[in-house]
DNA sequence: TATTTTTACTTTACCGGTAAAGTTATCGGT
DNA sequence: ACCGATAACTTTACCGGTAAAGTAAAAATA
């Protein structure tokens, strides 16, 4: 019914009988404006119930004290501990966070870059999609010298600051580490081999498998996807070959866990008969049985990285060299892969 | 070095000797402008990569075409995916989403509020904090007669509209399944009782056990929190208590992980010699073993009924009566509570 | 042909703030 | 007693758009 018209500085400033200008400024504690005024300007604000307009702030001010965040998605617990991460880093710097979801879509990514540009966001944090080919909306980024930092997900094609996971060094020890637990043939159903995250796991894979002089089998190679359906696939094709490895390494958690169900259908037990490590965790890996032994990703860190390395971006605008952050995973150890 | 200064308009406007108005017209694609001269603004701007100010243009048409969403969590598996969900309707109906989360911090929850309202966003989706007791900001909210849908987690005190899930009947379904499969000794860890979750599920419980002719033992109806740990409390009490039910029922997912754990701990196998069940459930639970029969939630269904209420609240402002929307959990039949 | 309507713009005003440049009255110093 | 400095405002201009009102020429109507 009644439409909720906002308080302006216009409406205290009559009340008050001064300038909206004077309003303004006492409410921003400014210098020019005495203790008294001060106290009468607030008291009338709060009792109008008024509150700044953000957008007519942030466009008088020329700047938006926001970051724009595009990820390929939430529910998922990798990106949604980021995210999370990322805003609390951002509250504790006094910037508000502006989230967009591709959902995976290229198109929906584009979109939403543009709609984040148009908010004048004051610097930019991107995971890109699984399908990102064209490049044009990046390039217009660069162009427009917006401080923005690559996460997780990073196109390489282009000249943009990033902070990611050592994938390779995280593939590389939890295999080393089956490896030292007596474990010689040993399976990998890896990513697409286009991604970063799926070839950079598999290089670690077959690194530490060359250093232990185990000769690669390219049938215990199976790629695939990051999902539960993927490990069953994948099982499935290993099974059926009549020759099963007795150590599977799978490019995430999922993959893994459709696996153990796979193999539980045709009865075989894990990690009785055959054993599993997987690169990633998830909230409840600590608490189910078998817990899987992992390289566990620094999502929080990752999201704190990033941001600061962001902020650092925004006020220092001198150097704009592209810098490369590459953080550790930890090795979990849990029920399966025991020496 | 190059602060981006962006194009607007008028620099459009200058170089093709016209107003910047008729820009502004022919960029909407408005009937005052003929069809030469939008296809040459078009060009130009994009040429000159042009995108409108999201501020300036949401000051000057005094609509936002934005929604608040304000959680207490993202890192969690049930937010995450209602989030997900909400971004997705709102998208699909051409809103777009501002995110914040409280962290089950009640000031922090009240800060983000007022940030919402300063953005003027056109409406309101919040799942309050655990924490929130001061009503303050909800009561000038209500005053300012702002569109707002609570969901999942409401307050009672306040006449809002909320989407919640049928907690008191999926306890009961869930419990009766139990009594149906042969269960009498039926313990409850709930959760903290003055939270509407807390008491609707074990509401629910109780209900199950009154209509099947069971006593409940208070011993067995045990009060804690939503997490892991309060789990394995939970679990410890009993054990110790020298009186363990042949069933427990969790008041989350999480809760009956805890219990899990500990129960393996002093060497008691789920679900052999103790088995449980839960309300809610785990992106993951259908991939672990045993994966938990359960009451799942429709956080999906939730986020996109909230978001349309939401909307239409928003384009009809006229019928501002409170509506309560609850939808059904779905049973999900795991490996325990087996008949 | 005179008058009205339509087309395709332009001008003006305003959204709700902030920055920068005035404007007084008061005050301390010499 | 005069002068520049300072305190405490006010005025003006502008951020980048949009809505509403105005205008001149071309087209339609009488």
């Amino acid at each position: 019914m009644t439409k909720p018209t906002q308080i302006t500085l216009a409406d205290i400033a009559r009340k008050l009988q001064v300038s909206k200008v004077t309003i303004s400024k006492a409410l921003r504690d400014h210098p020019d404006i005495s203790a008294t005024t001060k106290e009468r300007v607030r008291e009338m604000a709060k009792e109008l119930g008024y509150f700044p307009n953000f957008f007519a702030r942030n466009l008088s001010s020329k700047k938006s004290g926001t970051i724009g965040l595009l990820v390929p998605k939430i529910a998922h617990h990798f990106f949604s501990t980021v995210i999370e991460s990322i805003y609390d880093t951002a509250l504790e710097n006094n910037y508000e966070v502006i989230l967009m979801v591709s959902q995976e879509d290229a198109q929906r990514e584009a979109l939403h870059l543009q709609t984040l540009l148009s908010m004048r966001v004051d610097g930019l944090l991107i995971s890109v999609s699984k399908m990102t080919q064209d490049l044009t909306i990046f390039k217009e980024i660069e162009k427009l010298n917006i401080p923005t930092v690559f996460f997780d997900r990073v196109l390489n094609q282009l000249s943009f600051s990033t902070v990611t996971t050592d994938d390779v060094n995280g593939a590389y020890q939890l295999v080393k580490h089956a490896i030292d637990c007596g474990y010689r043939k040993i399976a990998h159903l890896a990513g697409y081999s286009h991604t970063n995250i799926g070839s950079h796991r598999r290089q670690g894979y077959e690194k530490a498998l060359l250093e232990n002089g185990i000769t690669q089998k390219s049938d215990w190679i199976i790629e695939g996807g990051f999902s539960e359906i993927d490990g069953k696939k994948g099982f499935q094709r290993l099974f059926q070959s009549g020759n099963l490895p007795d150590m599977i390494f799978t490019v995430t958690y999922p993959v893994a866990l459709g696996v153990i169900a796979a193999a539980n259908e045709v009865g075989i037990n894990i990690p009785g008969q055959l054993d599993i490590i997987c690169f990633g965790g998830s909230d409840y890996n600590r608490c189910v049985s078998p817990s899987i032994t992992c390289a566990e990703q620094p999502a929080q860190e990752l999201g704190k990285k990033a941001t600061l390395f962001l902020l650092n971006k925004i006020t220092n605008p001198g150097q704009n060299t592209d810098q490369h952050l590459v953080l550790p995973t930890k090795l979990y150890l849990g029920d399966t892969c025991k020496s």
